[in-house]
DNA sequence: AGCACA
């Protein structure tokens, strides 16, 4: 059983109406019950049928649940709960502009976890693992491809090949956690000591690890995870050179 | 069934 929550999450939803149409339709039909500061559907294959109705107080979701739960809408009975987390708006409502920032921080690096464990099972399925080479292989700023491919691909040259087509590399943004971060395009004053002095505050922090030769990377190592968690989530994106310039890029290393 | 907020 969800929390209460001032947001009311909607599913069994017709999936057919369009979505500016279901918005306002939901928005009539809840309004009765309190102020309703935003409502968010999307049409996506995973979020279709669903809505999140936020109200301004725990007692209108509490209402409105009450009321219109098993409601017929479009024939279809809609099935209502209190959403499992604070929506963005409900943050902002409620506290501080500080906090509200930290809340989407935590949100934003919360998504990433999931959707890198949907990247890594769906990779799972493709039994043949990625070609794990020494590089990190600076992958593209794009999702992972669906796999939607039903039929292998003739290898060229009428070879058969036995071998099933090589799994795509997840991309750096979508890699699971773990306890080693792997720092790039670091500026070139971002010498070990400044390193350590920003990444040696979190939790658990073992060692930093620049690469010989390799200009603009560098390992740093946590104790364990959490520790690796926490400082990535607040040093994503951080600048280390002059005037907002060198704007690191923080991911998982790859293992 | 499915829990989002570009």
């Amino acid at each position: 059983m969800s929390e209460r929550n001032s947001t009311v999450y909607c599913r069994n939803l017709e999936e057919s109406v369009k979505i500016p149409v279901l918005t306002a339709t939901l928005e009539t039909l809840f309004s009765q019950y309190g102020t309703i500061l935003e409502i968010i559907a999307k049409k996506n294959l995973r979020a279709r049928g669903q809505a999140f109705v936020v109200f301004d107080s725990p007692e209108a979701a509490e209402r409105a649940i009450k009321e219109v739960q098993g409601f017929n809408l479009f024939e279809k009975p809609m099935v209502l709960q209190y959403a499992k987390t604070k929506s963005d708006a409900t943050v902002q409502l409620e506290s501080s502009d500080a906090e509200f920032e930290a809340h989407k921080r935590r949100r934003l690096a919360e998504k990433e976890r999931k959707q890198a464990h949907r990247a890594a099972e769906s990779q799972k399925h493709l039994k043949r693992p990625a070609a794990s080479g020494p590089s990190q292989g600076l992958g593209p700023d794009s999702r992972p491809a669906k796999k939607t491919q039903t039929s292998a691909p003739s290898a060229p040259g009428g070879l058969k090949s036995t071998a099933a087509p090589a799994a795509p590399q997840i991309p750096d943004e979508y890699l699971p956690p773990n306890k080693i971060l792997f720092l790039q395009n670091l500026p070139d004053n971002a010498t070990s000591d400044i390193l350590n002095g920003i990444f040696g505050s979190f939790e658990g922090f073992k060692e930093v690890r620049l690469v010989p030769g390799r200009k603009g990377i560098a390992f740093v190592e946590y104790e364990n995870e959490a520790g690796a968690i926490s400082a990535k989530e607040n040093t994503q994106g951080m600048s280390l050179g002059p005037d907002g310039s060198g704007i690191v890029k923080v991911t998982y290393q790859r293992q």
